[in-house]
DNA sequence: AACTTATGTTCAAAATAATGAACATAAGTT
DNA sequence: AACTTATGTTCATTATTTTGAACATAAGTT
């Protein structure tokens, strides 16, 4: 069973953890964060270690980065400060600051007569699922959807040209500078009428609490 | 030493798990999520195992939330996955759901100069906040933001024209077609750079968690 | 059917996270 | 100084996670 190593501040774990930077190649550093939030929230070890139901010991040893945490560990320990779990992992990851997205890594989706032709600019998968696009459509260019599921909603917004915009049995048409918002949970359908040709942006709440 | 169980999985945590739903009164229960992700990206558990480095035979109890995870265990199939951790964990969490909108009038703002012209294209309140515009700037015009608030991401096309991008201290420079996606938790600025006006589209996603 | 292959689950053993008590250290008090 | 109090760290022990190998099951082949 376990050998006992030298002292516990040595374990392999700890070892791996200092080696180098959190360059997003190994696990998150909690400790530091932890500790921010226990001072500012004035408690002291001791303090914290009832609130949470986590012995002191072990939070001595996580904020400073000696510990591998259980799950229900950290959890419990953001309960006691009263901190989304999440923002406690994500706050010793280094977002990129920027990510820029060259032209030709947009990627680009067109209808097959190549007529309607789709931008896709970003996507959001966090809370629901969110995307954005940018669309340019010569006159007669046609997009069909299916039906994003029950509760999506789509906004689109028209640059310039004409639009029809047809959802389920309804159906709109759009000039230059005006917005519409519909649900998506039908197929629908946009056309550019022409004959300039449409240009416009959407955004889409997909809802995505389905199971397939 | 360890006394063993009748079976490994009737430990204390199996038990707790399974008591109740997790009305977030406990940790978040990533199994499903796991086995979903893992499914999605057609592999066994065997190959996880090896892609992530953690045994296939914890996979297999943590994917039945019989298992409370490490925070380096938890890490390294998020990174076998390509999910960012925070996802994973917060995916078993309340998610937020949609209210309604009323028609909008599209509301506009602009720089004081009147060289920077934003149109608020639409909304969306709930947990996090959800906001899109299109913008149209004449070379020179500036747009100056604050914070808005740690983890607030604005994602931003470029349609036509050149512009500078600053935020905290560093800064990029957009040509027409491109996408840059940053983070808005501190001041930052856009300005037109010419010779021809800029032209865009913004999704900025708010965050909304302020610990007060 | 018997044999292989692919996939997921269970088990004993090993590794390690978590606990509670003892130990350090510093700051105040008498 | 000697004594207390407050705070954080270390240590031995206990509880759990993690591992690798063995096992189970199903599907496909000969």
């Amino acid at each position: 069973m376990q050998q006992k190593k030298e002292a516990s501040s040595s374990s392999s774990f700890a070892r791996d953890v200092f080696a180098g930077q959190n360059t997003s190649d190994r696990p998150p550093l909690v400790g530091k964060e932890i500790q921010r939030l226990r001072q500012e929230h004035q408690l002291t070890l001791d303090e914290l270690a009832s609130k949470s139901g986590v012995s002191k010991s072990i939070l001595s040893q996580i904020e400073r980065d000696h510990s591998n945490p259980t799950l229900s560990t950290i959890w419990r320990i953001s309960q006691a400060l009263k901190q989304p779990l999440v923002d406690m992992l994500s706050s010793g990851e280094e977002k990129p600051r920027f990510e820029h997205l060259k032209v030709n890594q947009t990627p680009v989706v067109s209808s097959t007569d190549g007529k309607f032709v789709l931008k896709i600019l970003g996507t959001l998968g966090t809370v629901s699922t969110l995307q954005w696009y940018e669309f340019k459509a010569e006159e007669g260019g046609i997009l069909e959807s299916e039906s994003h599921g029950s509760g999506s909603l789509e906004n689109l917004t028209l640059v310039s040209g004409k639009l029809l915009v047809i959802s389920g049995t309804e159906s709109r048409e759009l000039i230059s500078g005006e917005t519409l918002r519909f649900l998506t949970d039908s197929p629908h359908r946009l056309e550019s009428l022409g004959p300039e040709p449409a240009h416009g942006f959407m955004v889409n709440l997909l809802n995505s609490n389905e199971s397939f």
